[in-house]
DNA sequence: AGTGCCGGTTACTTCAAGGGAACCGGCTGT
DNA sequence: ACAGCCGGTTCCCTTGAAGTAACCGGCACT
């Protein structure tokens, strides 16, 4: 059995990049980056496939998006008031590897319930 | 300006796919996963690295990451006890869209620290 | 007899994300 | 005059993840 290098402390400190990207780890943001893939959309068409959201969260969400670059918002004025959420270029550069993971959770899926199942009978 | 789909109200089933896989949101896996690429571990050997993570911390997040396969414990009887946490060949699999999420965030770091900025400015 | 190591467990506390319900301004339509 | 639409905001509450501190059993070493 070969030699294995040991760990060092600070394989994690903040800027390391092995630390998942920010905010893809919160609830909503992966599945509105989903629902801006094919193009723009209001406030209220989020909510629709979204429906467990409420406005306050899905604003929270939109907001931190916006700061980290991810969507744009466009406020155009009219009546009634109309605004556009869109993925900006680096929003849409995340779906990329997005997609790898997805394509990973649909590939085991069924494996890893199996797991489950088994270490629930374990015990 | 061509005509956009509308969002279907059922887009985010449990079984769709598109959320994000099972538990890499949450605060250590991902890093564990990390720890653990390059060979077997024992539990006091992963606390170096992540020095900030309680017992109590770690030895959820391993029973959970257990739970669903993606790696394995082993108890060896010796005194004192030692105890391996390994990858699995699942938990190996992951590694690979996690790669290029980590990729993503190394590429985009700069980007969107600068795009924080200017929107702290905007406030 | 006391100390330390290993891999935890237990009980208690903290904290931030998320959820729910109500409300808002400005305009339109009836 | 009143209701409705849009894109929110505000206040309050719940929940669960995470953190802190103390402790445990079994053996070995001194």
């Amino acid at each position: 059995m070969s030699r294995i290098e040991p760990l060092s402390a600070d394989m994690f400190d903040a800027d390391c990049g092995h630390r998942m990207p920010f905010r893809v780890g919160d609830k909503w943001s992966a599945m509105l980056l989903r629902c801006l893939e094919a193009g723009p959309r209001r406030f209220t068409e989020l909510k629709v496939p979204l429906h467990r959201v409420s406005p306050k969260v899905l604003t929270e969400t939109l907001r931190a998006m916006e700061r980290d670059g991810w969507v744009s918002r466009t406020a155009y004025d009219e009546n009634p008031p109309r605004v556009e959420y869109a993925l900006t270029a680096l929003g849409r550069a995340l779906l990329d590897p997005m997609d790898h993971l997805c394509a990973w959770t649909r590939a085991h899926r069924a494996e890893i319930l199996g797991v489950r199942e088994e270490y629930a009978q374990g015990e």
